[in-house]
DNA sequence: CTATACTTGATAATAGTTATCATTATTGAA
DNA sequence: TTCAATAATGATAACTATTATCAAGTATAG
């Protein structure tokens, strides 16, 4: 009766999705058109906006809405928090077992039926620790 | 020796600073906009901008710089942590005695140093439970 | 093959925000 | 109280990130 939507791993898809597992870098969407268009020269932004979304949708790739800045895309699609230099807006992973670090939440709020949480860490990455040192 | 730059708390910064205050709906700037704009029908959008940022910079409102959305701006500047209602974007504050959901962070993490934290709670609004509610 | 559905690249459109700049307003010194 | 210096405003342009549109290209099932 109703034709299942039939979706297509294409190469576009494939390659962008190749370049963010690649990285740990938590590229934005420019970042990967960047890296893809090595590959795939004629490759459109737009494209690269849609399919990241795309994949995001369908697991393969988890979209990071930071606050403050563009949205960025990680490979590793396992639960796990990030934190971010609050100088030059790099994202890292926090490897650490962090799921202590929240305690348990209440399933109700104010009215709100809560559903999850979003914890960001924000720091100086070693990077800018330097360059603050160097600054005096 | 270093003239200390002056700056000025104006009609509209004093205007903008009151009608943030008068409400408890985290407005966006453009909420704001609109509300200054029944007493100042001249303003501009920018001015709003401008001196929303500067009001926030000043200590006198919280910015509140939430993923997938528009800035929103609190005129309660005490420590709080807000839920956002992931069906309309509506934002409430939290009034429970939260500090203790989240534990005692490391002041390290992989690198990093750590300066802070955020929590946001994801959750379904009063008014959109009863929206799915009726619709079945 | 060929009809259909899906995808792409190019590009326009949009949302939110910041920058620019001539004009206006405020301040403080003379 | 005038005058020069400084700051703020309103209008608008520019910009960044993103989504929408659409004709043309590509895969897939029959």
């Amino acid at each position: 009766m109703s034709q299942k939507r039939q979706l297509r791993m294409t190469i576009q898809r494939r390659t962008i999705l190749e370049e963010v597992k690649k990285v740990t870098s938590h590229p934005t969407a420019y970042d990967v058109y960047e890296l893809v268009r090595k590959r795939l020269p004629r490759i459109s932004l737009g494209t690269v906006y849609r399919d990241l979304e795309l994949l995001a949708r369908w697991g393969l790739v988890r979209r990071l809405d930071l606050p403050g800045g563009p949205k960025r895309f990680d490979g590793d699609t396992s639960e796990h928090y990030h934190i971010r230099c609050v100088e030059c807006g790099r994202v890292d992973d926090v490897m650490e077992e962090a799921r202590s670090w929240v305690g348990p939440l209440p399933s109700r709020v104010g009215g709100y039926r809560v559903v999850g949480h979003r914890l960001e860490l924000l720091g100086v990455c070693p990077r800018c620790q330097r360059k603050s040192k160097a600054k005096g």
